[in-house]
RNA sequence: CGGGAAGUAGCUCAGCCUGGUAGAGCACUACGUUCGGGACGUAGGGGCCGGAGGUUCGAAUCCUCUCUUCCCGACCA
Protein backbone atom coordinates (compact mmCIF):
# COMPACT_ATOMS: atom_id res chain seq x y z
CA UNK A 1 0.00 0.00 0.00
CA UNK A 2 1.57 3.05 -1.13
CA UNK A 3 1.77 5.67 2.12
CA UNK A 4 0.27 8.56 0.04
CA UNK A 5 -2.81 6.81 -0.97
CA UNK A 6 -3.60 5.30 2.69
CA UNK A 7 -5.92 6.54 5.09
CA UNK A 8 -3.40 6.73 7.95
CA UNK A 9 -4.22 9.56 10.05
CA UNK A 10 -1.06 9.67 12.61
CA UNK A 11 -0.88 12.24 15.57
CA UNK A 12 1.86 14.26 16.70
CA UNK A 13 0.18 14.71 20.21
CA UNK A 14 -2.10 13.04 21.83
CA UNK A 15 -5.82 13.43 22.22
CA UNK A 16 -6.37 14.34 26.06
CA UNK A 17 -8.98 11.65 26.82
CA UNK A 18 -6.11 8.62 26.03
CA UNK A 19 -4.65 7.70 29.44
CA UNK A 20 -3.04 5.02 29.22
CA UNK A 21 -0.21 3.69 26.66
CA UNK A 22 -2.58 1.58 24.41
CA UNK A 23 -5.20 3.48 24.27
CA UNK A 24 -2.74 6.48 23.74
CA UNK A 25 -0.89 4.43 20.58
CA UNK A 26 -4.08 2.91 19.18
CA UNK A 27 -5.10 6.84 17.96
CA UNK A 28 -1.93 8.17 17.38
CA UNK A 29 -1.05 5.50 15.15
CA UNK A 30 -4.53 5.77 13.10
CA UNK A 31 -5.53 2.41 14.34
CA UNK A 32 -8.70 3.92 15.46
CA UNK A 33 -10.95 6.84 16.37
CA UNK A 34 -13.53 7.18 19.55
CA UNK A 35 -17.52 7.02 18.32
CA UNK A 36 -18.78 7.91 21.81
CA UNK A 37 -18.09 6.15 25.22
CA UNK A 38 -16.59 2.41 24.63
CA UNK A 39 -17.56 2.43 21.21
CA UNK A 40 -14.73 2.88 18.06
CA UNK A 41 -14.76 2.71 14.49
CA UNK A 42 -11.25 0.75 13.19
CA UNK A 43 -9.29 2.45 11.03
CA UNK A 44 -7.31 0.77 8.52
CA UNK A 45 -4.07 -0.20 10.10
CA UNK A 46 -6.29 -1.17 12.90
CA UNK A 47 -8.97 -3.31 11.25
CA UNK A 48 -6.05 -5.40 9.04
CA UNK A 49 -4.46 -5.86 13.53
CA UNK A 50 -7.97 -6.97 14.57
CA UNK A 51 -8.00 -9.69 11.64
CA UNK A 52 -4.96 -11.20 12.26
CA UNK A 53 -5.73 -12.09 15.61
CA UNK A 54 -9.53 -12.87 14.83
CA UNK A 55 -7.59 -15.35 12.21
CA UNK A 56 -5.09 -16.72 14.49
CA UNK A 57 -7.64 -17.53 17.19
CA UNK A 58 -9.86 -19.12 14.12
CA UNK A 59 -6.81 -20.96 13.01
CA UNK A 60 -6.67 -22.47 16.77
CA UNK A 61 -10.10 -23.00 17.31
CA UNK A 62 -10.27 -24.80 14.12
CA UNK A 63 -7.62 -26.79 15.22
CA UNK A 64 -8.88 -27.68 18.55
CA UNK A 65 -12.02 -28.92 16.73
CA UNK A 66 -14.64 -26.20 17.38
CA UNK A 67 -16.80 -25.17 14.45
CA UNK A 68 -17.26 -21.76 13.36
CA UNK A 69 -20.81 -20.51 13.54
CA UNK A 70 -22.19 -17.09 13.46
CA UNK A 71 -24.93 -15.90 15.44
CA UNK A 72 -26.59 -13.02 15.37
CA UNK A 73 -25.68 -9.61 17.53
CA UNK A 74 -29.56 -8.72 18.45
CA UNK A 75 -31.04 -11.82 20.36
CA UNK A 76 -34.59 -12.46 21.63
CA UNK A 77 -35.38 -12.08 25.22
CA UNK A 78 -37.45 -15.29 25.25
CA UNK A 79 -34.35 -18.06 25.82
CA UNK A 80 -33.16 -15.22 28.26
CA UNK A 81 -36.27 -15.29 30.09
CA UNK A 82 -36.01 -19.26 29.96
CA UNK A 83 -32.56 -19.17 31.75
CA UNK A 84 -33.80 -17.09 33.86
CA UNK A 85 -30.79 -14.64 33.63
CA UNK A 86 -32.98 -11.96 31.56
CA UNK A 87 -33.61 -10.41 34.81
CA UNK A 88 -30.56 -11.36 36.71
CA UNK A 89 -28.24 -9.99 33.48
CA UNK A 90 -28.95 -6.28 34.83
CA UNK A 91 -28.27 -2.92 33.58
CA UNK A 92 -25.38 -4.47 32.09
CA UNK A 93 -27.48 -5.61 29.21
CA UNK A 94 -28.69 -3.09 26.38
CA UNK A 95 -32.20 -3.61 25.93
CA UNK A 96 -34.25 -2.78 22.99
CA UNK A 97 -37.81 -3.20 21.54
CA UNK A 98 -38.71 -3.88 18.12
CA UNK A 99 -42.00 -2.02 16.36
CA UNK A 100 -44.07 -4.84 17.82
CA UNK A 101 -43.23 -4.10 21.12
CA UNK A 102 -40.81 -7.57 21.22
CA UNK A 103 -37.83 -7.54 23.76
CA UNK A 104 -35.05 -8.05 22.20
CA UNK A 105 -31.47 -7.16 23.20
CA UNK A 106 -28.05 -6.70 22.16
CA UNK A 107 -25.90 -10.34 22.87
CA UNK A 108 -23.77 -9.45 25.99
CA UNK A 109 -22.64 -13.52 25.14
CA UNK A 110 -24.42 -16.58 23.53
CA UNK A 111 -24.69 -19.12 25.98
CA UNK A 112 -28.85 -18.86 25.21
CA UNK A 113 -28.92 -18.90 21.49
CA UNK A 114 -26.31 -21.48 20.84
CA UNK A 115 -28.12 -23.89 23.59
CA UNK A 116 -31.35 -23.54 22.10
CA UNK A 117 -30.09 -24.23 18.98
CA UNK A 118 -28.30 -27.63 20.17
CA UNK A 119 -31.29 -28.70 21.98
CA UNK A 120 -33.47 -28.09 18.54
CA UNK A 121 -30.91 -29.89 16.26
CA UNK A 122 -29.11 -32.51 18.69
CA UNK A 123 -31.13 -35.26 19.61
CA UNK A 124 -28.71 -38.12 20.05
CA UNK A 125 -25.81 -39.22 21.93
CA UNK A 126 -24.02 -40.15 18.43
CA UNK A 127 -24.12 -36.18 17.14
CA UNK A 128 -21.59 -35.48 20.49
CA UNK A 129 -19.34 -33.69 21.08
CA UNK A 130 -20.30 -30.82 19.62
CA UNK A 131 -17.78 -27.87 20.10
CA UNK A 132 -18.71 -24.60 18.53
CA UNK A 133 -17.68 -20.82 18.31
CA UNK A 134 -18.42 -17.42 16.43
CA UNK A 135 -16.00 -14.53 16.28
CA UNK A 136 -18.80 -11.46 17.23
CA UNK A 137 -19.54 -8.29 18.00
CA UNK A 138 -21.12 -8.18 21.63
CA UNK A 139 -22.43 -4.87 24.27
CA UNK A 140 -22.20 -4.73 27.49
CA UNK A 141 -23.38 -1.25 28.99
CA UNK A 142 -20.55 -0.49 31.09
CA UNK A 143 -21.16 1.58 34.04
CA UNK A 144 -17.43 2.82 33.46
CA UNK A 145 -15.78 2.16 30.02
CA UNK A 146 -12.03 2.72 30.00
CA UNK A 147 -9.13 1.98 28.93
CA UNK A 148 -9.58 2.20 25.16
CA UNK A 149 -10.78 -0.72 23.17
CA UNK A 150 -9.37 -2.79 26.65
CA UNK A 151 -13.35 -2.04 28.21
CA UNK A 152 -14.99 -0.81 25.43
CA UNK A 153 -18.78 -1.73 25.31
CA UNK A 154 -19.39 -3.04 22.51
CA UNK A 155 -15.71 -5.54 21.67
CA UNK A 156 -15.54 -8.23 19.03
CA UNK A 157 -15.52 -11.80 21.36
CA UNK A 158 -14.54 -15.16 20.46
CA UNK A 159 -17.06 -17.76 22.62
CA UNK A 160 -17.36 -21.01 22.27
CA UNK A 161 -19.39 -23.53 24.03
CA UNK A 162 -18.85 -27.28 24.35
CA UNK A 163 -21.64 -30.09 24.47
CA UNK A 164 -20.59 -32.95 25.84
CA UNK A 165 -23.00 -36.28 27.03
CA UNK A 166 -20.82 -36.31 30.76
CA UNK A 167 -18.31 -34.98 32.90
CA UNK A 168 -15.74 -36.95 31.44
CA UNK A 169 -15.96 -35.81 27.93
CA UNK A 170 -16.82 -32.11 29.19
CA UNK A 171 -13.89 -32.23 30.82
CA UNK A 172 -11.88 -33.05 27.70
CA UNK A 173 -13.34 -30.66 25.82
CA UNK A 174 -12.37 -27.90 28.45
CA UNK A 175 -8.48 -29.24 28.15
CA UNK A 176 -9.08 -28.46 24.45
CA UNK A 177 -9.77 -25.25 24.76
CA UNK A 178 -7.02 -24.81 27.67
CA UNK A 179 -4.28 -25.66 25.55
CA UNK A 180 -5.77 -24.21 22.43
CA UNK A 181 -5.03 -20.86 24.28
CA UNK A 182 -2.10 -20.98 25.37
CA UNK A 183 -1.03 -21.56 21.62
CA UNK A 184 -3.61 -18.89 20.75
CA UNK A 185 -1.74 -16.23 22.88
CA UNK A 186 1.73 -17.74 22.46
CA UNK A 187 1.47 -16.95 18.73
CA UNK A 188 0.61 -13.46 19.17
CA UNK A 189 3.87 -13.11 21.00
CA UNK A 190 2.62 -13.01 24.41
CA UNK A 191 3.19 -13.99 27.58
CA UNK A 192 -0.42 -15.55 29.09
CA UNK A 193 -0.51 -17.20 32.35
CA UNK A 194 -3.56 -19.16 33.33
CA UNK A 195 -4.86 -18.51 36.62
CA UNK A 196 -8.04 -20.70 38.65
CA UNK A 197 -11.03 -18.48 38.75
CA UNK A 198 -14.04 -17.84 39.89
CA UNK A 199 -16.88 -18.85 38.33
CA UNK A 200 -18.81 -15.49 39.05
CA UNK A 201 -22.42 -15.47 37.38
CA UNK A 202 -22.00 -17.80 34.91
CA UNK A 203 -21.99 -20.22 37.14
CA UNK A 204 -19.87 -24.09 37.64
CA UNK A 205 -17.08 -25.38 39.16
CA UNK A 206 -14.43 -24.90 36.95
CA UNK A 207 -12.54 -21.81 35.15
CA UNK A 208 -9.60 -20.34 34.27
CA UNK A 209 -8.89 -16.94 33.30
CA UNK A 210 -5.88 -16.55 30.87
CA UNK A 211 -3.94 -13.63 31.75
CA UNK A 212 -1.33 -11.40 29.71
CA UNK A 213 1.52 -10.05 31.38
CA UNK A 214 2.27 -6.60 30.75
CA UNK A 215 4.13 -3.56 32.96
CA UNK A 216 0.65 -1.66 32.78
CA UNK A 217 -1.50 -3.82 33.32
CA UNK A 218 -4.96 -3.43 35.43
CA UNK A 219 -4.46 -5.67 37.94
CA UNK A 220 -1.18 -7.64 39.73
CA UNK A 221 -0.15 -10.38 39.73
CA UNK A 222 1.84 -13.18 41.40
CA UNK A 223 3.04 -16.71 40.22
CA UNK A 224 5.56 -19.18 40.00
CA UNK A 225 8.66 -18.06 37.92
CA UNK A 226 8.66 -21.57 36.01
CA UNK A 227 4.90 -20.27 34.25
CA UNK A 228 6.86 -17.65 32.19
CA UNK A 229 9.81 -20.09 30.87
CA UNK A 230 6.73 -23.11 29.79
CA UNK A 231 6.57 -23.02 26.06
CA UNK A 232 2.95 -23.38 24.65
CA UNK A 233 2.22 -26.93 23.56
CA UNK A 234 3.66 -27.08 20.05
CA UNK A 235 1.90 -26.87 16.53
CA UNK A 236 2.20 -30.98 16.79
CA UNK A 237 -0.18 -30.69 19.43
CA UNK A 238 -2.71 -33.96 19.11
CA UNK A 239 -5.77 -32.95 20.54
CA UNK A 240 -7.36 -36.07 20.36
CA UNK A 241 -5.01 -37.44 23.13
CA UNK A 242 -5.52 -37.04 26.70
CA UNK A 243 -4.74 -33.33 27.62
CA UNK A 244 -5.31 -33.52 31.13
CA UNK A 245 -1.75 -34.11 32.15
CA UNK A 246 -0.43 -30.87 30.08
CA UNK A 247 -3.24 -28.67 31.82
CA UNK A 248 -2.05 -30.05 35.33
CA UNK A 249 1.24 -29.29 34.47
CA UNK A 250 0.13 -25.54 33.52
CA UNK A 251 -3.02 -25.02 36.19
CA UNK A 252 -0.38 -27.37 39.08
CA UNK A 253 2.31 -23.40 39.06
CA UNK A 254 1.39 -21.43 41.79
CA UNK A 255 -0.72 -17.61 39.99
CA UNK A 256 -3.04 -15.89 41.93
CA UNK A 257 -4.74 -12.21 41.76
CA UNK A 258 -3.56 -9.30 44.04
CA UNK A 259 -6.51 -10.17 46.05
CA UNK A 260 -6.10 -13.70 46.40
CA UNK A 261 -2.68 -13.67 47.00
CA UNK A 262 -1.60 -14.50 50.60
CA UNK A 263 2.17 -13.40 50.94
CA UNK A 264 2.06 -15.88 54.08
CA UNK A 265 0.60 -18.73 52.85
CA UNK A 266 2.52 -18.83 49.46
CA UNK A 267 3.86 -22.14 48.48
CA UNK A 268 6.51 -20.34 46.14
CA UNK A 269 9.31 -18.80 47.74
CA UNK A 270 11.73 -16.10 47.28
CA UNK A 271 12.88 -15.19 43.74
CA UNK A 272 10.75 -18.09 42.09
CA UNK A 273 8.00 -15.24 42.38
CA UNK A 274 6.95 -13.19 40.53
CA UNK A 275 5.18 -10.46 40.47
CA UNK A 276 4.00 -8.67 37.76
CA UNK A 277 0.59 -7.19 36.04
CA UNK A 278 -1.99 -8.69 34.27
CA UNK A 279 -4.49 -8.17 31.74
CA UNK A 280 -7.36 -10.79 31.50
CA UNK A 281 -7.84 -11.80 27.78
CA UNK A 282 -9.58 -15.07 28.42
CA UNK A 283 -11.88 -16.82 30.13
CA UNK A 284 -12.92 -20.42 30.54
CA UNK A 285 -15.58 -21.93 32.50
CA UNK A 286 -17.08 -25.61 32.83
CA UNK A 287 -20.75 -25.43 34.07
CA UNK A 288 -22.42 -28.42 33.64
CA UNK A 289 -26.15 -28.37 32.93
CA UNK A 290 -27.02 -24.54 34.05
CA UNK A 291 -28.05 -24.09 30.75
CA UNK A 292 -29.01 -26.94 29.24
CA UNK A 293 -31.49 -27.69 32.09
CA UNK A 294 -33.69 -24.59 31.06
CA UNK A 295 -33.39 -24.93 28.01
CA UNK A 296 -33.94 -28.62 27.07
CA UNK A 297 -30.83 -29.39 25.83
CA UNK A 298 -31.44 -32.96 26.10
CA UNK A 299 -30.22 -35.74 24.51
CA UNK A 300 -30.76 -39.84 24.18
CA UNK A 301 -28.25 -41.83 25.45
CA UNK A 302 -27.17 -45.76 24.72
CA UNK A 303 -29.85 -46.92 26.96
CA UNK A 304 -32.41 -45.20 26.17
CA UNK A 305 -32.14 -42.90 29.10
CA UNK A 306 -32.50 -38.39 28.51
CA UNK A 307 -29.48 -37.47 29.26
CA UNK A 308 -29.34 -33.26 30.13
CA UNK A 309 -25.85 -32.19 28.20
CA UNK A 310 -22.74 -31.15 30.12
CA UNK A 311 -21.59 -27.72 28.52
CA UNK A 312 -18.68 -24.90 28.59
CA UNK A 313 -18.25 -21.53 27.42
CA UNK A 314 -15.24 -20.21 26.39
CA UNK A 315 -13.71 -16.63 25.19
CA UNK A 316 -11.58 -14.59 23.56
CA UNK A 317 -11.44 -11.01 23.70
CA UNK A 318 -10.56 -10.54 20.13
CA UNK A 319 -10.45 -6.38 20.38
CA UNK A 320 -9.24 -6.27 23.71
CA UNK A 321 -6.02 -8.10 22.35
CA UNK A 322 -5.05 -5.18 20.25
CA UNK A 323 -4.39 -3.14 23.50
CA UNK A 324 -2.98 -5.65 24.75
CA UNK A 325 -0.60 -6.79 22.70
CA UNK A 326 0.41 -3.10 22.61
CA UNK A 327 0.59 -3.19 26.31
CA UNK A 328 3.14 -5.34 26.39
CA UNK A 329 4.90 -4.59 23.23
CA UNK A 330 5.50 -0.46 23.04
CA UNK A 331 8.32 1.79 23.49
CA UNK A 332 8.32 5.69 23.82
CA UNK A 333 8.76 5.71 19.87
CA UNK A 334 5.11 3.92 19.10
CA UNK A 335 4.14 0.51 18.68
CA UNK A 336 6.20 -2.48 18.62
CA UNK A 337 4.32 -5.34 16.70
CA UNK A 338 4.69 -9.22 17.09
CA UNK A 339 4.98 -9.77 13.33
CA UNK A 340 2.59 -12.52 13.24
CA UNK A 341 -0.37 -9.70 13.96
CA UNK A 342 1.50 -6.48 12.46
CA UNK A 343 -0.46 -4.56 10.07
CA UNK A 344 2.06 -4.49 7.55
CA UNK A 345 5.14 -6.75 7.48
CA UNK A 346 7.46 -4.57 6.15
CA UNK A 347 7.83 -0.30 5.39
CA UNK A 348 9.31 0.95 3.09
CA UNK A 349 10.63 4.73 3.32
CA UNK A 350 12.02 6.05 0.15
CA UNK A 351 14.23 9.35 1.34
CA UNK A 352 14.16 11.63 -1.05
CA UNK A 353 11.15 11.30 -3.34
CA UNK A 354 12.07 12.63 -6.65
CA UNK A 355 15.25 11.57 -7.07
CA UNK A 356 15.14 9.07 -9.88
CA UNK A 357 17.67 6.18 -8.40
CA UNK A 358 15.85 6.07 -4.95
CA UNK A 359 12.17 6.29 -6.92
CA UNK A 360 13.26 3.81 -9.31
CA UNK A 361 15.02 1.67 -6.56
CA UNK A 362 12.19 2.45 -4.58
CA UNK A 363 9.19 1.51 -7.13
CA UNK A 364 11.68 -1.94 -7.74
CA UNK A 365 11.90 -3.32 -4.50
CA UNK A 366 7.92 -2.23 -3.62
CA UNK A 367 6.91 -4.54 -6.70
CA UNK A 368 9.10 -7.37 -5.58
CA UNK A 369 7.23 -7.42 -1.90
CA UNK A 370 4.67 -7.41 -3.81
CA UNK A 371 5.27 -9.97 -5.93
CA UNK A 372 7.01 -11.94 -3.33
CA UNK A 373 3.04 -12.09 -1.09
CA UNK A 374 4.41 -9.53 1.43
CA UNK A 375 2.30 -7.13 3.11
CA UNK A 376 4.53 -3.67 2.62
CA UNK A 377 3.73 -0.13 3.02
CA UNK A 378 5.87 2.05 0.98
CA UNK A 379 6.34 5.46 2.47
CA UNK A 380 5.88 7.66 -0.96
CA UNK A 381 4.99 11.15 0.55
CA UNK A 382 7.41 13.71 0.40
CA UNK A 383 8.01 14.30 3.60
CA UNK A 384 10.74 14.78 5.82
CA UNK A 385 12.90 12.02 6.97
CA UNK A 386 12.52 12.40 10.56
CA UNK A 387 8.80 12.52 9.93
CA UNK A 388 8.78 9.30 7.79
CA UNK A 389 10.67 7.50 10.52
CA UNK A 390 8.38 8.49 13.30
CA UNK A 391 5.46 7.11 11.42
CA UNK A 392 7.09 4.04 10.47
CA UNK A 393 8.33 3.53 14.22
CA UNK A 394 4.57 4.74 15.56
CA UNK A 395 2.62 2.79 13.44
CA UNK A 396 5.20 -0.24 14.73
CA UNK A 397 6.02 -1.91 11.68
CA UNK A 398 8.43 -4.92 12.32
CA UNK A 399 11.05 -4.35 9.42
CA UNK A 400 11.87 -0.96 7.70
CA UNK A 401 13.73 -0.84 4.79
CA UNK A 402 15.12 2.85 4.36
CA UNK A 403 15.98 3.56 0.75
CA UNK A 404 18.46 6.80 0.26
CA UNK A 405 20.48 8.66 -1.68
CA UNK A 406 23.40 8.01 0.18
CA UNK A 407 23.47 4.34 0.36
CA UNK A 408 21.93 4.24 -3.30
CA UNK A 409 24.98 5.24 -4.69
CA UNK A 410 27.06 1.68 -3.50
CA UNK A 411 23.66 -0.20 -4.47
CA UNK A 412 22.75 -0.42 -1.03
CA UNK A 413 19.78 -0.08 1.13
CA UNK A 414 19.53 -0.16 5.23
CA UNK A 415 17.22 -2.29 6.72
CA UNK A 416 15.80 -2.09 10.57
CA UNK A 417 14.15 -4.52 12.91
CA UNK A 418 11.42 -2.37 15.46
CA UNK A 419 12.54 -2.05 18.63
CA UNK A 420 16.42 -2.40 17.52
CA UNK A 421 18.68 0.43 17.73
CA UNK A 422 21.06 -0.54 14.81
CA UNK A 423 20.23 -0.61 10.94
CA UNK A 424 21.78 -3.17 8.52
CA UNK A 425 23.39 -2.21 5.21
CA UNK A 426 22.09 -5.17 2.83
CA UNK A 427 23.05 -4.66 -1.01
CA UNK A 428 19.63 -4.29 -2.99
CA UNK A 429 20.55 -7.45 -4.96
CA UNK A 430 20.92 -9.51 -2.13
CA UNK A 431 17.41 -7.93 -0.88
CA UNK A 432 15.42 -10.50 -2.82
CA UNK A 433 16.99 -13.43 -0.84
CA UNK A 434 16.08 -11.78 2.15
CA UNK A 435 12.62 -11.26 1.13
CA UNK A 436 11.82 -14.11 0.18
CA UNK A 437 13.20 -15.96 3.36
CA UNK A 438 10.67 -13.50 5.26
CA UNK A 439 8.02 -14.33 2.79
CA UNK A 440 8.78 -18.34 3.86
CA UNK A 441 7.78 -17.51 7.50
C1' C B 1 -23.71 2.95 41.05
C1' G B 2 -20.79 6.38 44.68
C1' G B 3 -16.78 10.31 44.40
C1' G B 4 -14.01 13.99 41.27
C1' A B 5 -12.72 16.83 36.83
C1' A B 6 -13.26 18.79 31.85
C1' G B 7 -15.99 20.62 27.32
C1' U B 8 -13.13 27.11 23.02
C1' A B 9 -10.29 25.35 15.24
C1' G B 10 -8.82 18.41 13.15
C1' C B 11 -5.08 17.91 17.78
C1' U B 12 -2.75 20.23 22.38
C1' C B 13 -4.27 24.40 24.98
C1' A B 14 -4.63 29.98 26.45
C1' G B 15 -8.59 33.55 27.19
C1' C B 16 -13.14 33.15 31.94
C1' C B 17 -11.35 35.36 38.20
C1' U B 18 -12.22 41.40 36.79
C1' G B 19 -18.40 40.78 30.68
C1' G B 20 -16.96 44.94 25.47
C1' U B 21 -16.40 42.15 17.73
C1' A B 22 -12.27 34.69 19.45
C1' G B 23 -6.28 33.55 20.18
C1' A B 24 -1.39 30.55 20.01
C1' G B 25 1.38 26.10 18.60
C1' C B 26 0.80 21.80 15.67
C1' A B 27 -2.17 20.08 11.45
C1' C B 28 -4.35 21.96 6.55
C1' U B 29 -3.84 25.22 1.45
C1' A B 30 -0.37 28.18 -1.86
C1' C B 31 4.55 29.91 -2.90
C1' G B 32 9.75 29.99 -1.73
C1' U B 33 14.15 28.17 0.89
C1' U B 34 15.35 23.46 2.89
C1' C B 35 15.77 18.03 2.99
C1' G B 36 19.29 10.88 6.57
C1' G B 37 15.15 11.06 12.86
C1' G B 38 8.54 15.04 13.27
C1' A B 39 12.56 22.16 9.21
C1' C B 40 11.94 27.61 8.24
C1' G B 41 9.72 32.05 6.00
C1' U B 42 5.55 34.63 3.71
C1' A B 43 0.41 34.58 2.62
C1' G B 44 -4.18 32.01 3.52
C1' G B 45 -8.57 28.77 4.96
C1' G B 46 -10.96 26.90 9.15
C1' G B 47 -15.09 28.48 15.35
C1' C B 48 -23.19 29.33 16.40
C1' C B 49 -16.64 28.97 22.67
C1' G B 50 -21.16 21.29 23.90
C1' G B 51 -26.72 22.60 24.15
C1' A B 52 -31.03 25.31 26.33
C1' G B 53 -32.74 29.01 29.40
C1' G B 54 -31.63 33.41 32.42
C1' U B 55 -29.02 38.21 34.12
C1' U B 56 -27.15 42.49 31.18
C1' C B 57 -27.11 47.84 26.57
C1' G B 58 -23.71 43.72 25.67
C1' A B 59 -22.06 36.77 27.66
C1' A B 60 -16.75 32.14 25.68
C1' U B 61 -16.63 34.94 30.40
C1' C B 62 -21.82 35.59 35.52
C1' C B 63 -26.34 32.23 37.16
C1' U B 64 -29.63 27.74 36.40
C1' C B 65 -30.67 23.32 33.94
C1' U B 66 -29.06 19.70 30.57
C1' C B 67 -25.88 16.66 27.35
C1' U B 68 -21.14 14.63 26.51
C1' U B 69 -16.25 12.96 27.74
C1' C B 70 -12.45 11.61 31.13
C1' C B 71 -10.37 10.12 36.01
C1' C B 72 -10.68 7.26 41.08
C1' G B 73 -13.49 3.26 43.47
C1' A B 74 -17.14 -1.33 43.21
C1' C B 75 -17.99 -4.95 38.48
C1' C B 76 -16.13 -7.30 33.85
C1' A B 77 -13.67 -10.78 27.48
Amino acid sequence: MRRSQLFLPTLKETPSEAKIVSHRLMLRAGLVRQSSAGIYTWLPAGYRVLRKIEEIVREEQDRAGAQEVLMPTIQSAEVWQKSGRYDDYGKEMLRIEDRHGREMLFGPTAEEVITDIVANEINSYRDLPKNLYNIQWKFRDEVRPRFGVMRGREFLMKDNYSFDIDYESARHSYNKMFVAYLRTYARMGLTAIPMAADTGPIGGDLSHEFIVLAETGESAVFCDRALLEMPAPGHEVDYDSDLGGTVEIWSNHYAATDEKHDPDNCPIAGDQLVKARGIEVGHIFYFGTKYSEPLGAIVQGPDGQQITLEMGSYGIGVSRLVGAIIEASHDDAGIIWPESVAPWLVGLINLKVGDSDCDAASEKIYADLRAAGIEAIYDDRDERAGAKFADMDLVGIPWQITIGPRGIKDGKVEVKRRGEDEKSEIAIEVLGDWISERAAS
